[in-house]
RNA sequence: GCGAGGGUGGCGGAACCGGCAGACGCGCGGGUCUUAGAAGCCCGUUCCGAAAGGAGUGCGGGUUCGACUCCCGCCCCUCGCACCA
C-alpha cells in the first residue's frame, strides 16, 4: 500500500517540526563555519503576493542549501515598520469611517498577516531575532546612531530649499522626487520651500563609497554602475574670477580648464548668493528683470527642469576678470547653472561646450576657438555645434601648441601658482536630508533651547518615545508639534523650558543598520554586541530588489563605514555579495470606468461592469491590482508546488511573467517524484548498503545520470542561483529514472537515486523532501544531512554520440567509446552509411575532429 | 543623448570559452484507461514539405571547415542616468 501525496498534512507537520527543532536558530551548530543569508526586510504593507514570495523563496532555498553544505546559517527577518503609508492609512480610515486606525495597530496587524503568509510558504527564519524598526527597543538605537553622527560632526542642521510635497505635506529627499518633479509616492507636483532641516554628511564619505565599490566583486554590475553614477566623482579645477569693480570673487568649477582661454562669459545659478548682491546695484528695471527671472527659476526648477532644452539667462550688469588673460567677460545668471553642483558658477566656453554654445548663440556671445582638432580646423563663424573632443591648444597664450590634455594640467597649475584656483574634485552625491515632518518615524533626539540652541538628548534618556496619542493629519508641520505635553520639555543643558525637535527621521535611516541589530536584537545597553557582529558580518549573501541600488544600499554602506570609523565594527562593507532578483509581472486590467481592476473581475476581455478592459503586463503591485495571492494556490497545490514553480519561472535575476496555469507543471512533477519514490520503496536495498559491482548497462546509465545531476544542480546553485535550470536538471533525472524497466540487482542504485533525488530537491521543496526522507528510513531533519557529492568516475560517459557533418551540415551521428582517439572517431564517421551517401565518393579535402564534439568532412563542389 | 541588460517555437525559457539550436515546463495534437469526464500514463509537437529535402535564433554584412555564440553597421524592447560644467 503506497501513501498518497497529502501535501496539506505533510506541510503543516514539517512546519511545526522545524519550529520545535529550532531549525533556523543561528548558532545551533556553532562548530560549523557561519553563513549570514539576508533577505531585505519588507515594509509591512498589508498582504503579500507571489511576487514578494520570489524574494523569500530564493533566500530560503539558499539558506537550506547552505545548511546542507555544512554552515551555521543565520537567516533573520524583520520589519521596516515606520513610514508614510501607515499614517496615510490612518488618515484614510479616519476620513472614510470617521475613526482612525493608529499607525502602530495598522502596522502590527499587517505584520501578523505577512508573518503567517511567509510561514505558509514554508519559508523559515530565526524568528527569535525578529525586529521591527518602529519598536522603541529598536529606534532607541536609531536615535543613538543620530547622536553618534552628531558627535562626529556628521549630522548638522541647515536652512535650505527643500522639495516640499503638498500632497504628503512633507519634505522629500532628492531621491524621492521623480524626474518630472513629482512625488514618488503620491505624484503631486513638488514645490520648493525653505526649511531648517537635519542632514547627514554622507558627502564626506563620497570618495570611500566610490573607491570601495572595487571591493564588491560579487555585486551585480548594474548596481555598481548605478552607485558610481550616483556618487558622480568628477575631477577638475576651481577657477577664481574677480568681479570687476567689487571685492567679490567668483569660483567656477570646470573639468575643462584647458578651454579657459575660450571663456566669453560666466554664468551663475539663479540661487547663487552673488546674484542678489549684484542685483542690488542695478537700476530698478534691470533689478526687477533679474529677480523675476530668479523667482521663475526657483518655482520651475523642481516642477520641471527643462532637461537639455532651451536655456535662459539674464545679465547681472557686471563683468569678471579672466584670471590669466585679464580680459573682461560678461557675468550672467542662467537656469542651466545648478547651485548644488560644483560651485554654482560656470565659465561659458561656447566653442567647446554644447550648452554654452547654445546659450551664446541665443544671447550673442562670441565663440572663441582655443582647441583645434587634427586635420580640418574649426571656424567660429560657421560651426554649428561645440567641439568637445581633444586637440591642440591655440590662442591660449603660453599654452599654445600643447595637446589639450596636457594644457589642462598646465593651466590648472598656473592658476594654483597665481592663487587663482587649482585642482579640485567634486561629487554629484548630496548630503542626506533626513528630516520628515511626519508622525510615524523615529523622533530626532534633539531639544531646541532658546539659550543653548539645538541640544542633543543625553544617551541615557533614550529612547525619545513617540507619543501614542496624536492627531496625525498633516498640516505642514509634524503632527508631533501639536502634542504639547510631549513637545514642552526642559533643556538637558541649562534646564530652562525648551521644545523638542518635532521632525522624525527618514525611514532609510532605520533600514541603514537593521542587518546589524539582528545580531543582538534585544540588547538594551548597547546597539549590539560588537564581538558577535564581527563574527557574523559582513552579510555573506544579501538578496533583494535592484530598486534599492542608490538609496538603501548606499546609506547602509555609509553607516557601516561610520561604525567602522568609531570602532564599532571591524569591517567596512556590510554586504559581501548582493543578488538582485527580478520582479514578477502579471497582466493588469484597466477598465475605462473603474481604472485598474483585479483579474477576478475580468472575463473574456470585459470587466464585470460590461466595459472592455485594456490588458497589459505590469510588475505585480497593489496599485495595478494585479498581485496574485499565495493562499488559494497553496490550498490547491501546496506550498512546495508554489515554491517550485516560483523557482522554475525563469532566471532569478530577470523579471518574470507569472502564469498561474503553468503551476500545474510543477505540481505534476512533484506528484511524479512522490510516486517514483513510493514505488521504489519495496525494492530498495537497506540504507547504507552501497551499490553493487557489475551492474547492467541500464542501471549504470541511471547512476551516471544521477551523478551528472548532482554536479549540474550544485553548479547551477553556486554559479548564480540558477534554480530554473537546476530544477530542470532534476526533472530530466526523474524522466530517466521512470524509463528504467528492470531494477533487479539495482536495489542499491535505486536507493542512491531516490535519496539523491530527495536531497537535491530539499532546498526547493522542503516539506516533501523531509517526508520522503523519512519514508526512505531516515530520522532527523534532512537539512542536517550533507549535500550529496558526485563521483566523477560514475558521472563519466562510457560511450558518446558524435554528430558528423559534411560541409558544415549534420548528416549523421556515430556512437564511439568515450576515450576514442580522433583517428578512431574519424574512421567510425567514415564508415557510416549516411556519411558515405553524402560524400558520394568524393575525397574530403579536410577532416576536422573536435574531440568528443564533432566531425566535419570538407569536400569540394556542390 | 549616455550607460547596462535583452530580442531564440503558439508561450515561459535552455544552450552561448564557436561545434547536435529549441533542454525542462506550459499549451496543443493523437493514443490508453474510464459508463463518461477530470486527473494519470504513453507518443508526437520550430517552420515549410506527402516525402526526400530545405529554411531557421530581430535586420544587413563579415570572419570561419563550422556562428544564437565572435567582429562591423542598423532596428526594436526594458531598466538606470540625464543641463553634473
Amino acid at each position: 500500500m503506497t501513501r498518497k501525496y497529502d501535501f496539506k498534512t505533510i506541510e503543516s507537520r514539517w512546519q511545526d517540526h522545524w519550529t520545535a527543532l529550532r531549525l533556523f536558530s543561528a548558532g545551533r551548530r556553532p562548530h560549523l563555519p557561519k553563513f549570514y543569508a539576508l533577505v531585505m526586510f519588507p515594509y509591512p504593507s498589508g498582504t503579500l503576493h507571489v511576487g514578494h514570495g520570489r524574494n523569500y523563496i530564493i533566500g530560503d532555498a539558499l539558506a537550506r542549501y547552505k545548511m546542507m553544505k555544512g554552515f551555521d546559517v543565520l537567516t533573520p527577518m524583520g520589519w521596516d515598520a515606520f513610514g508614510l503609508p501607515a499614517e496615510n492609512a490612518a488618515i484614510e480610515a479616519a476620513r472614510r469611517e470617521g475613526q482612525a486606525i493608529h499607525p502602530r495597530d495598522y502596522t502590527l496587524g499587517n505584520v501578523r498577516v505577512m508573518k503567517t503568509q511567509i510561514g505558509a510558504w514554508g519559508v523559515g527564519y530565526d524568528w527569535e531575532r525578529e525586529i521591527a524598526s518602529c519598536h522603541p527597543g529598536y529606534y532607541k538605537w536609531t536615535q543613538w546612531l543620530f547622536l553618534k553622527l552628531l558627535e562626529n560632526k556628521l549630522a548638522y542642521k541647515k536652512q535650505a530649499p527643500v522639495n516640499w510635497c503638498p500632497g504628503c505635506q512633507t519634505v522629500l529627499a532628492n531621491e524621492q522626487v521623480e524626474e518630472d518633479g513629482t512625488c514618488d509616492r503620491c505624484s503631486t507636483a513638488v514645490v520648493p520651500k525653505n526649511l531648517e532641516q537635519w542632514y547627514f554628511r554622507i558627502t564626506r564619505y563620497a570618495e570611500r563609497l566610490l573607491d570601495d565599490l572595487d571591493k564588491l566583486e560579487d555585486w551585480p554590475e548594474r548596481v555598481l554602475t548605478m552607485q558610481e553614477a550616483w556618487i558622480g566623482r568628477s575631477e577638475g579645477a576651481e577657477i577664481v574670477f574677480r568681479v570687476t569693480g567689487t571685492e567679490e570673487t567668483l569660483k567656477v568649477f570646470t573639468t575643462r580648464a584647458d578651454t579657459l582661454f575660450g571663456v566669453t562669459f560666466v554664468v551663475v545659478a539663479p540661487e547663487h548668493p552673488i546674484v542678489a548682491k549684484l542685483a542690488a546695484r542695478l537700476p530698478e528695471g534691470d533689478r526687477t528683470r533679474v529677480s523675476d527671472f530668479v523667482s521663475r527659476c526657483r518655482a520651475q526648477k523642481s516642477i520641471q527642469r527643462t532637461a537639455a532644452g532651451d536655456k535662459e539667462g539674464v545679465s547681472l550688469g557686471a563683468t569678471v576678470t579672466h584670471p590669466l588673460s585679464g580680459e573682461q567677460v560678461a557675468l550672467w545668471t542662467a537656469d542651466y547653472a545648478l547651485m548644488d553642483f560644483g560651485t554654482g558658477a560656470v565659465m561659458g566656453v561656447p566653442a567647446h561646450d554644447q550648452r554654452d554654445f547654445l546659450f551664446a548663440r541665443k544671447y550673442g556671445f562670441p565663440v572663441k576657438i582655443v582647441i583645434q582638432p587634427q586635420g580640418a580646423p574649426l571656424d567660429a563663424a560657421t560651426m554649428d555645434r561645440a567641439f568637445e573632443e581633444g586637440g591642440v591648444q591655440v590662442r591660449s597664450g603660453e599654452f599654445d601648441a600643447l595637446p589639450n590634455d596636457f594644457g589642462r594640467s598646465k593651466i590648472t597649475a598656473a592658476l594654483a601658482a597665481k592663487d587663482a584656483g587649482g585642482p579640485v574634485v567634486t561629487f554629484r552625491l548630496r548630503d542626506w536630508l533626513i528630516s520628515r515632518q511626519r508622525y510615524w518615524g523615529a523622533p530626532i533626539p534633539i531639544v531646541n533651547c532658546p539659550n543653548c540652541g539645538a541640544v542633543p538628548v543625553p544617551e541615557e534618556d533614550l529612547p525619545v518615545l513617540l507619543p501614542h496619542a496624536a492627531d496625525f493629519r498633516p498640516r505642514g508641520q509634524s503632527p508631533l508639534a501639536a502634542v504639547t505635553e510631549w513637545v514642552n520639555t526642559r533643556c538637558p543643558r541649562c534646564e530652562d523650558p525648551a521644545r523638542r525637535e518635532t521632525d522624525t527621521m527618514d525611514t532609510f535611516v532605520d533600514s541603514a543598520w537593521y542587518f546589524l541589530r539582528y545580531i543582538s536584537p534585544r540588547s538594551t545597553d548597547r546597539i549590539y554586541d560588537t564581538e558577535q557582529v564581527n563574527h557574523w558580518l559582513p552579510v555573506d549573501q544579501y538578496i533583494g530588489g535592484a530598486e534599492h541600488a542608490t538609496k538603501h544600499l548606499i546609506y547602509s554602506r555609509f553607516i557601516t563605514k561610520f561604525l567602522y570609523d568609531i570602532e564599532f565594527a571591524d569591517f567596512e562593507e556590510p554586504f559581501a555579495k548582493l543578488f538582485a532578483q527580478g520582479l514578477i509581472c502579471a497582466d493588469a486590467h484597466k477598465c475605462p470606468e473603474h481604472g485598474w481592476v483585479p483579474a477576478a473581475e475580468v472575463a473574456e476581455g470585459r470587466h464585470s461592469c460590461g466595459q472592455t478592459v485594456m490588458t497589459e503586463l505590469h510588475k505585480m503591485s497593489k496599485s495595478k491590482r494585479n498581485g496574485v495571492g499565495p493562499e488559494e494556490l497553496i490550498a490547491e497545490y501546496g506550498a512546495d508546488t508554489v515554491r517550485l514553480y516560483t523557482l522554475f519561472i525563469g532566471p532569478p535575476e530577470r523579471d518574470a511573467i507569472w502564469n498561474t496555469k503553468d503551476i500545474i507543471g510543477a505540481h505534476r512533477f512533484l506528484y511524479r517524484v512522490w510516486e517514483t519514490v513510493q514505488e521504489a520503496l519495496p525494492r530498495l536495498s537497506p540504507p547504507g548498503a552501497g551499490t553493487a559491482e557489475g551492474l547492467p548497462e541500464e542501471i549504470r546509465a541511471v547512476r551516471r545520470k544521477v551523478h551528472q545531476t548532482i554536479r549540474k544542480v550544485t553548479e547551477e546553485i553556486e554559479g548564480g542561483f540558477k534554480f530554473n535550470t537546476a530544477v530542470a536538471a532534476v526533472m530530466e533525472m526523474v524522466n530517466e529514472l521512470k524509463r528504467v524497466t528492470a531494477w533487479e540487482a539495482g536495489g542499491g542504485a535505486l536507493r542512491e537515486a531516490c535519496e539523491t533525488l530527495v536531497l537535491l530537491l530539499a532546498p526547493f521543496v522542503p516539506h516533501m523532501a523531509e517526508e520522503l526522507w523519512e519514508h526512505l528510513g531516515h530520522t532527523g531533519t534532512i537539512f542536517e544531512r550533507p549535500w550529496p557529492a558526485f563521483d566523477p568516475a560514475v558521472a563519466a560517459e562510457e560511450e558518446i554520440e558524435v554528430p558528423v557533418q559534411v560541409n558544415g551540415k549534420v548528416r549523421s551521428r556515430v556512437r564511439v567509446p568515450a576515450g576514442a582517439t580522433d583517428e578512431e572517431v574519424r574512421a567510425a564517421a567514415m564508415r557510416d552509411g549516411k556519411v558515405q551517401e553524402a560524400l558520394a565518393g568524393r575525397v574530403p579535402l579536410k577532416v576536422i575532429v573536435v574531440p568528443r564534439r564533432m566531425v566535419n568532412f570538407v569536400i569540394p563542389g556542390p
